[in-house]
DNA sequence: CGCGATTTGTGCACGGCTTCACAAGCGCCT
DNA sequence: AGGCGCTTGTGAAGCCGTGCACAAATCGCG
């Protein structure tokens, strides 16, 4: 995609990453910019590690997956550290991205700023209704779902996000797969089954609310004990209180 | 909170269930729900592990921690089962959701129907702009995030969520725990600190992105290799292909 | 030029999660 | 009543991720 990117001679863009590292990665890229806007040229591991809210242990082999990045004795420079993640990430261009499913969510997700800020942008809209097909949101206008594969195409888009109701997503999925997207965000509280290489990603608002109303429930529970015993689990509990990453 | 659920007398609510097994009830739950209206009444573990997405040996495995479940040589019965995950999950009640920023995002999550239909009640609306406040938005009046301690009382809210930008959403969560609210889905791209015993969960748009954008980007260096290669790559990687549970 | 302060990079051990494979249990059919 | 097929529940092994603790490396200062 980008310049001489594709050549064989440009050595394995890390294949090999641990997946838990990967999705962290974003989360030090974010703190790498707040803290770029501050005027701060070096972190060191700790100051980034409070900044993302991890364990400075982890984040220094996050990092030196990486390749030497740091400096001992002064810590990371704040830019080049940037330009390697986003790097490794492939967020050195933008990558654009379609969204199935203008409804309520679909609406929010079209004018949400954060993805244009972070290296993506929202190429094209689509909805099955053709009574909203033709709308006009934040400077694009919804087409059609029937459209999908021209524009596919024209945009060079591979990554969609789906934002139907559930008993729509199976099949927009197959559309999306067979026009040749191969990265789905799903927000359709349901399973998707995709062909191999194709990759899948799930957010599930009422699945988030019901893992805390466990714990929220869990908590009432101990705090109805007898005080000492209760207090007691609830001391045991700290650890889980921080950075319960999705 | 509910009726007699308080009592020492009911036992351990299951305080020692494994967080990642937490993670996938309320995924079985959303499954069975689906089978049950589709008319089953029993199902294997190997049906609603297809369904839900997961390996069935773990599905088991995850259910045999919530007592006896399933009858051998049948199946689980799908009501029982509803039942007992709603029961472990703390949903034989609606718990009430507040909602902080009433944004872009934030009018998508008012309107959400997925918090209702399982298990939630958005309570109350605040914003922090005199401008929003009064607005109505599906059937509820937005509130000065003043009146937040009031309004949490009133409607014995534990749960929060934050739709706000990434530069007021520390703030709103000292308020909120300061109210009262112990469990809080945060939308914001930023770190929350919270006291001990607040627990805090994360949902990051932009983050879910930029994962899928590292393997779109590891994706392309691999069908770039010259064929032998690049395919004997991709094959090793369809493991990774299903179910990227966030 | 050398030393000490500081910070990275990593070996190692530990715990949790996943997966396989199989024994135990249940119902049905003869 | 007895056997057979099916399905659950679980022991055990392996893998991945985490966090401690320390050696190696770098800078600044005298």
């Amino acid at each position: 995609m980008s310049q001489q990117r594709t050549g064989p001679t440009d050595g394995p863009d890390f294949p090999d990453l641990p997946e838990a590292t990967v999705a962290r990665l974003p989360e030090y890229l974010r703190a790498l910019h707040n803290l770029a806007e501050d005027g701060h040229d070096t972190v060191s591991s700790e100051g980034l590690a409070a900044a993302a809210g991890v364990n400075s242990a982890k984040l220094r082999k996050d990092l030196s997956h990486l390749g030497r990045t740091g400096t001992r004795g002064v810590g990371y420079d704040v830019t080049l550290l940037i330009d390697q993640i986003e790097q490794v990430l492939g967020l050195t261009h933008r990558r654009a991205v379609a969204l199935v499913g203008v409804g309520n969510l679909g609406h929010a997700l079209a004018g949400y700023a954060g993805f244009g800020s972070r290296g993506f942008r929202i190429a094209a809209l689509f909805d099955a209704d053709h009574g909203r097909v033709g709308e006009h949101i934040n400077g694009l206008v919804v087409r059609h779902i029937d459209d999908l594969p021209e524009v596919v195409e024209e945009e060079s888009i591979s990554i969609a996000v789906i934002a139907t109701p559930a008993h729509a997503a199976q099949n927009v999925a197959d559309r999306l797969v067979a026009a040749g997207v191969t990265s789905v965000l799903n927000f359709a509280p349901c399973v998707l089954n995709v062909p191999e290489g194709v990759d899948v990603r799930k957010v599930d608002l009422a699945i988030e609310l019901q893992i805390l109303s466990f714990h929220e429930h869990r908590k009432s529970a101990l705090t109805a004990l007898p005080g000492r015993a209760g207090q007691d689990l609830q001391r045991a509990n700290r650890l889980g209180a921080e950075a319960v990453g999705s």
